[in-house]
DNA sequence: TATGAATGAGTTTTCATTCAT
DNA sequence: AATGAATGAAAACTCATTCAT
């Protein structure tokens, strides 16, 4: 190994890193001001200001308002749902309810970590318009997915009725949202309702 | 009580029903647009046209674009929450779990009789931007309320654990979203998931 | 008939006419700043301002500048190309050479009193690109047609080579456009070379 | 003469040939899409793209697009316009037709030869707005200054009326041009349309 | 010189709101 | 009150041009 070769792996050309660079911070700013103020409340001259470029900058990254949203929507997915998966992977295996609140207590520790994201995603959620027989499944994301696998060894467990598992993936994440919407208006750590989300739906409310 | 005091309970001017008329129109026309399309893909003069009347009408009925959504809600909560307030004292002095289980029916199927509204609450919704401390409590809605009285009980009786209260409350709410918002992409009867969201929130998955 | 059925005639609503109006002021403005500067030099607010409208106006008129563009296109051809056929129309059954140089003269004398129009056109005239077997033939324009139909007639007369229709067409419209834009560069009326046109189109430049 | 100047003769600096190699590969660049979709629709980054050339590099070679474009025609004029006067001396002294019909089939089978530059030529074909007495006299092309020298000559002749000159000029070019647009649009080579122009500018459509 | 991302003035377009009829 | 065309401020978007590397 040369020095040449060892230079091409390191050196990404200085334009691309700045390139990168500017494309974080519209996405950024764009985060910053949609979980502030909401989606159509957020100005491309005004997410271009907060990103410290002109807005002709942001178009050349993006062909529009919208796809620079989604960018923003890929951006975030691509941190977190791999994340989710290895997380879920890590304890394959393992036994259901403690598969269970691992992944739910791992997860809201990393949602943690993306919480201005949160408040967007929360923000921006549309419900489809595809009553019946929709070939656009429930968006099957990471998370979502993730948890219907755990219900289903869950179910062969017996220890999850499997007739409900899609209403049962949609119960716990609707619970969890709502414990995240909560966290959201009031302050206070995600990672606090894991067990609370858990026990309730493993176990119910009892005392 | 003379003949015309009568009259004056009864025959409501008809001017001022047919202005009423307009109004609700109007109000449809805003939410069916808004529910097919999202809040702000909903233009003034669409749903004007949809409602049949002239733009300028609708700022004869409300002073501008905000006040009109706002009415939208007034008048559907108007509809809503007295009935689950009623719903919510029909069984007061009844034992917890059959008080629960009696208000997410009859909810879910009162709601069912607004599905459209159902649609429209859940893509307006907004995170309040107030961390802690807030004088803006969740919104206080009536069905929060109600959950809120119940696990209160639930508490005194001993099935529920007091200290959660607020956080079950949102977790229950949180849930019935979740499935609400999977009744409405995929179609079915939001009825249909009563018990089995009452079920799981007392007792667990369990089998 | 009675008083209100004559006024239903004439009355065409106030509102109605000045909506046209305004649709007026705002082609004659387009067309005055196109042919002063160019299509693309000619920009909506500027365009808006010289009709003595708020830019917003304009969209309520026509859906985008393309729109408008093609509605001043279709608003004068509405004026001309009727005109042209009545005019083709009107010697229908002459003698070739009577009826040809008759519909040239006419037709000068008629592009005269659109003068502006006609360079509009010629600016912005495009050549289509579709090369060969084109479903869209030559855009089969009134005064198109109406010298073919001329040309055809003198075919059958013995005056003119059938053969060459097509392009005699195009020989003649080419010359034709040739001296008007000479007229609309240096100045002079049209019309006076009406004769020119036919007398080389039909004999040649022979003294 | 020593080998050092012959060198120099010869072999131009490399750098320059790239230069030029360059400045050569934007024009045909920028004459391919204006061709394709008009002056307008031609954007510098486009016509960089596809010279495959950075932008910058444009800017280099030309201080802005207009002097792009007039550059552009230029350097097609360069080649078509001395080749125009070549083909014109050709046959200075012969007589009035034969010299007319030589210079228009040469000429059209020249421009078969810029069958693009053609089209961006009609394409782009601005009227000039300076009604009379203009400095600008009508852009004396090469083939204008040639045709109306002919015409000259075949007036001395007695062969075309002299007074007419001008316009006559302006209808046989516009007569030429007809048919280009027709072949551009339709297909089919220029030269064939030789004959018919002369045919019909000197002895009239008669068959 | 070549590069290509950044710039920002200039356009187009939208739409809540007004107001004369 | 109802009407609906006009308004214009506020966005979104374009693209020729610059300039640091």
């Amino acid at each position: 190994m040369n020095i040449d070769s060892s230079n091409k792996k390191k050196v990404r050309p200085l334009r691309e890193r700045m390139r990168d660079a500017a494309r974080d911070a519209i996405l950024d700013a764009a985060e910053e001001i949609i979980a502030e103020r909401g989606l159509h409340q957020a100005a491309m001259s005004e997410i271009a200001a907060r990103a410290g470029v002109a807005v002709g900058t942001v178009y050349n990254h993006f062909a529009d308002r919208d796809a620079m949203v989604r960018a923003l929507f890929r951006a975030r997915r691509g941190l977190i749902s791999p994340e989710i998966v290895r997380l879920a992977d890590a304890r394959r295996g393992a036994a259901f309810e403690h598969r269970l609140r691992g992944l739910v207590r791992d997860v809201l520790d990393l949602l943690e970590r993306h919480r201005r994201f949160c408040k967007v995603a929360l923000e921006v959620e549309q419900i489809k318009n595809e009553p019946a027989g929709g070939s656009n499944r429930p968006v099957m994301t990471a998370l979502h997915a993730a948890v219907a696998e755990i219900l289903a060894a869950g179910a062969e467990e017996g220890a999850v009725r499997a007739a409900e598992a899609d209403r049962l993936v949609r119960l716990l994440l609707g619970a969890m949202r709502g414990l995240l919407r909560f966290r959201l208006e009031t302050g206070g750590s995600f990672a606090d309702d894991a067990d609370l989300v858990v026990d309730v739906f493993l176990r119910g409310v009892g005392t």
